[in-house]
DNA sequence: TATTGTTATACTCTATAACTATA
DNA sequence: TATAGTTATAGAGTATAACAATA
């Protein structure tokens, strides 16, 4: 058995999956109750919104980390509710570019408090201020060594299982 | 704005979000590469595994945090690979008793110790015993905030928009 | 040839409602 | 009447492969 595995590791591990799970549970009620958006697409907009307005398909896709396909089904919803643009890019005609509407925006302001409040409550509730420095410095941590991993816009290029 | 919202406190969240996915996604490559297993059906035995082997279908669909429709749906898959058995209760004979078989608990022993060691690999990997000991502490206290709700599978009980 | 994006398609998971049977 | 479980069904989301257009 490798090192690192102890009641304690397990019992973070264990809250850690389950948080997530439960925190995103009631995050995706408020969005669809708040701006009608599931909880991919308000990703999608937030992210456009994170990169001045616009991004190429691809890199909206390597960012909210779906496959491109998935992001087609995505964008082809939010585009019917014009809460986005997609047109064909000036210098790569390959290239479709996203954009955020004044639409989009709006369903983001009408969301977004309400997710800083639903957070703020749930989340940091009952925490301290250290608490909170020590979960930001050791998930960020994390994060940065679970992104070790090609984005999966492009995951058609791995070796196992061709099948 | 309510106290709690610091830049801080937004990277908490979205590491602890973004780790949360990354994580599921890993473990959910392994269950499925070293026992043939979807995320929930790996929960499903291994929460009977810890309840002695067996369970009612409602304690078990609370258990693992899914309707009771959607347990049926993966009790009918996992009875199909003969990895767990149902069978009416002799008390109530309105129950179902789930348990666990003998292959049931070879394809978890198939899993476990995989699982065990990716999440040593990529979630403890970097991170000291005191992290992990606060992380375990703090997370731990979340959860017990966020399981402040009732059960999904008497969901059709709450009173909120009942449409 | 490689890359961008879309389409077609199939599959997994989940939820709702209607139903049966038992308490 | 209420509860346990199943079934039918519908919908969301995702991935794969094949494809067209452009680089």
């Amino acid at each position: 058995m490798p090192d690192g595995y102890t009641e304690e590791g397990a019992a973070a591990y264990f809250a850690l999956m389950e948080v997530g799970e439960l925190l995103k549970h009631h995050v995706e009620q408020q969005f669809r109750r708040d701006g009608g958006l599931s909880y991919v697409q308000f990703r999608v907009l937030a992210h456009l919104l994170d990169h001045d307005g616009r991004l190429r398909m691809t890199d909206l896709a390597d960012g909210v980390v779906y496959s491109r396909a998935g992001l087609t089904y995505q964008a082809s919803i939010l585009e019917k509710e014009e809460l986005i643009t997609r047109r064909p890019s000036a210098e790569d005609e390959r290239a479709t570019i996203v954009e955020l509407t004044n639409l989009g925006r709006e369903r983001l302001a009408a969301i977004i408090p309400g997710h800083v409040a639903l957070v703020a409550h749930e989340l940091f509730g009952q925490l301290s201020e250290s608490d909170i420095a020590t979960m930001a410095d050791v998930l960020t941590r994390v994060r940065t060594h679970l992104r070790t991993v090609p984005p999966r816009s492009i995951a058609s290029r791995r070796k196992t299982r061709p099948k």
